[in-house]
DNA sequence: GCAACCTACAACCAATCGGTTGTAGATTGT
DNA sequence: ACAATCTACAACCGATTGGTTGTAGGTTGC
């Protein structure tokens, strides 16, 4: 089905969050059930306008919409929200090796290369 | 100086990290310094597209630049990158809130209202 | 049956985005 | 002095975004 790289999934996950109507909608549908036209009702823009961000927010996996009845009912999915923050805990982690790379130096400045090998690139080359 | 809402912020926050270039040199300049000129040799892309990405990251607070001779450093800021991780955590939070509220409401079914008032609007009013 | 409601989607529009090329200024090395 | 390098920024362009209105179809209630 949904098929893409993992850099397709962030850009659409940091790009449906980057835009505060959607992060609002967000906050609801993790709080409960809420059908597009409830939800709606609370920006003033149009009911079509609040459809495009749900989609957006759909297609970007951080809700999912149950049809009961005439309504859509839309959920938010907490697991993929996670997912966001792992991936900027990922990001972190480089900064945590740059740091460990440092006290290294720090720890044994006798050697010109590190004992263990760091997995990163870390020449400046300019 | 950078006056703005904490959605103002969040607006820019996901929308910079909302690129796969911008996303890569934040990796690499929380690894560590980098110049402009030194970033831009790992893109596909011509020396002032980087610049405006870099601009992008620097308005956002994700990096900070430092002058040093010709050369632009450019360091990634790892509390504004752990902002970003805090404002999803925000937006967890209301999960919680909800998940509380169902365990309130399998707890004491006695009660019609719950014993401590709720400051999230749960009705569904539709 | 039918009016009211909810959803979906198309078509359009101004603004922004991500890229380009070009120009100009400051710094460096020889 | 001068060529090479690095940065900054303006102007432009096609694609995308976030909004609008309009149209159409399924569901509900009376």
């Amino acid at each position: 089905m949904t098929e893409g790289t993992n850099e397709d999934r962030a850009d659409a996950l940091f790009h449906a969050l980057a835009d505060r109507t959607r992060r609002d909608i967000m906050r609801r549908v993790l709080a409960g059930e809420h059908s597009v036209s409830a939800l709606a009702q609370h920006y003033d823009m149009s009911f079509a306008a609040v459809q495009k961000h749900v989609a957006v927010l759909e297609r970007a996996g951080l809700i999912t919409k149950r049809r009961v009845g005439r309504e859509a009912l839309a959920t938010g999915d907490i697991d993929t929200v996670r997912s966001v923050g792992s991936m900027l805990t990922e990001i972190e982690q480089v900064w945590r090796g740059r740091i460990a790379r440092m006290d290294d130096l720090l720890a044994s400045p006798s050697e010109s290369g590190s004992s263990s090998p760091s997995p990163i690139d870390t020449t400046k080359e300019h």
